[in-house]
DNA sequence: AATGAATGAGGATTCATTCAT
DNA sequence: GATGAATGAATCCTCATTCAT
């Protein structure tokens, strides 16, 4: 009743659902680079655009802010994994491909480590479930006896050099805190910038990484 | 029908120039508080109403919405620069008071290299300035030989561990470098959760912190 | 960046022409199950999901919002004709349907009186036509002496007791005014509410109804 | 960041705070109309254009959807509640005057009995809150032995003529419901077309009403 | 004939900012 | 100097409707 008297006129044309995997595609591509420019809270009327279609593709394909957001993450977290599943990838290999996510998108760890005030992507369940793949995958091919993977236990955290127990030791949360302070340091206008950055935060750590690069599949 | 005299009504009164000063305070108090729980994108209306004056008044003294964020970092900043220039404090002891502003609020640092992408606080000025205050401060009593602030030439990023020449050294970025990974560690919902995440950061990365407390002025 | 192949998808199957009328009446179903629960301005898209369709068959079906809303409507309107062209019956036992009809779709005769401001189904033709159908019905049935039935002069209306020509007198409205009392009345969560209400109101005029039911067929 | 880039150019002019009361007045004024015309789902933003103001007036003075609505109800009950208050005045002269306002605006008492389904201000607190002032104020002046007012114990509705106890007698129902039948019958285009229904109702229920006109003050 | 994606106008809502008082 | 109402642009989001497949 109260609703679109006459959307008629003329349409620019229904290029069908055929272009709906391209659609779908062409807005992961579109948030990215907004996102990088932008920021994660940019409109999203701005990404419908750039990708070239109309607003209500955009919530077709993702019903809310957080969704688009976690479709980014996603492709990012599926490199990382592709590279740590891949046979006889070193450990450093893995921290390139992760460096190069970082230099590539500012925005990618970050929305690892939401936590409500600042974070993007509150509760929202996917977001815990890329969380949980990256580390799973980075875990995955960290060698026995790596400064990032050592047990912890809840003394270590007090006095970290005295001796412990062996037993109840909980996986460590070192691999995670290392991944969040890098990509706390990464920041700049380029992804050259970045990249620079990262590697001297890695450095910093003391920890190597190998040839900061994408996945090559 | 749409006039309605109702001359006076009778307006909160104007407390007056005196209240000048205490609005000002009143407002960056408040901004930090909103700051803490919304983050920087907070509506300013809400730390009007907070502060418990009008919306004119916040306008008044900070022209635009980065001048009161500006504002609440100066007074982190100012605390910093005081605990450094105590006579006989150690570096470590600086630290311990950077870390509990970091834990105090998330925001802090993290305005300190904002970059456009996701950086609040872009170009402006003040900004720029407190980060130089900040970094002076710190680098003030930041000893001799410490792995922080070991001067840097352009090979030493390539190959740190060669033998350099002392001339055309340029001041570590090491530094900065380090609380910006700290800063991008700290996450949590409480100060405690913050604080943990901050010194377990320093931990690894090596760096003695002192107590985790505010300048005792 | 924008072109993904996925050239056939496999779509749930076009299960051809012998579908449309059960398409149909599985559309007309979804409305009256909507409509109950959301109102008359309830999205379309959700009746087509409910009746398990694509939205482009309730178009072809019913060209615009009106026409499915008609299309519920004429059911009801149908079912109270058949009631009254039923040999024996009572005009009390049909207002007995219509009551039963009433109770179950609070829609129903709020249709029937459609007048712009509040009303659905505005000027469209066929709200008239099923208005008129209805009343034939239920007049049909009217016994004479009825105090429903008393034809209506214009002096009538002003003073109704005053003897008055028989010449000239039309039918009466108050026919259909009683109708529209009564299920302006009708309100309440379940159809249990609202057929108590719809009886008190019938009480109210005096008028004596059959039992509430559907007809029979 | 990502807000209200620039909103500067040249504004309207801001009549002040002065303004407020006076602007209240005519959204309200505004919202009847709109009402009337094009009921209560009519777009809000058509109220604010029609009053003259900006949307966020409206946003400001009333808060949500309800609020402008209840407000527009709220005068209606409050002339009702004046007439039945006068000194001397007949049950009769106070249903004159709801007749008058059912007659203006076809939404008066639609808004009293919302119930979920095309109710509008459903669990609206204030609709309650009119509809109990109102039912408040037609009761205080209703006569010892009226019709509408006779008690009700619960086999009275099951079997209304028989014999029934005084004691337990609720008070009746069918005030309201009279008042919610009658206003299930004003439907028309003008005034003076629902008022013409309106009487017809209230005869049709042998129910006298004096003059219909607003209360005079 | 059916499907369901695409389109985009329209309505709701929020704030940054101005400015009369 | 303070107050807080006014303004309206911008963003979000929802659907009615079309149309390629």
């Amino acid at each position: 009743m109260t609703q679109h008297p006459t959307p008629d006129e003329r349409r620019p044309a229904n290029r069908g659902p055929k272009a709906a995997a391209g659609n779908r595609a062409a807005l992961v591509a579109a948030a990215r680079e907004i996102y990088a420019v932008h920021g994660l809270d940019a409109p999203l009327s701005g990404i419908a655009r750039r990708a070239g279609v109309g607003q209500g593709v955009l919530y077709r394909h993702f019903p809310d802010r957080d969704a688009i957001a976690s479709a980014v993450l996603e492709e990012n977290v599926r490199q990382v994994e592709e590279a740590a599943a891949d046979e006889g990838v070193s450990f450093a290999g893995v921290l390139g491909v992760v460096t190069w996510h970082l230099a590539q998108s500012a925005a990618f760890i970050g929305l690892l480590h939401a936590d409500g005030a600042n974070g993007r992507l509150r509760a929202h369940a996917s977001a815990q479930d890329l969380s949980e793949r990256f580390e799973r995958a980075l875990r995955g091919c960290l060698p026995d006896g790596h400064r990032l993977g050592a047990p912890q236990t809840p003394e270590a955290r007090e006095a970290p050099d005295a001796p412990h127990t062996s037993a109840a030791a909980a996986p460590s949360e070192d691999l995670m805190l290392a991944v969040a302070m890098v990509s706390g340091a990464v920041t700049g206008p380029t992804p050259e910038d970045r990249e620079r950055r990262a590697l001297a935060a890695w450095r910093l750590l003391g920890i190597t990484v190998g040839p900061v690069a994408p996945f090559k599949g």
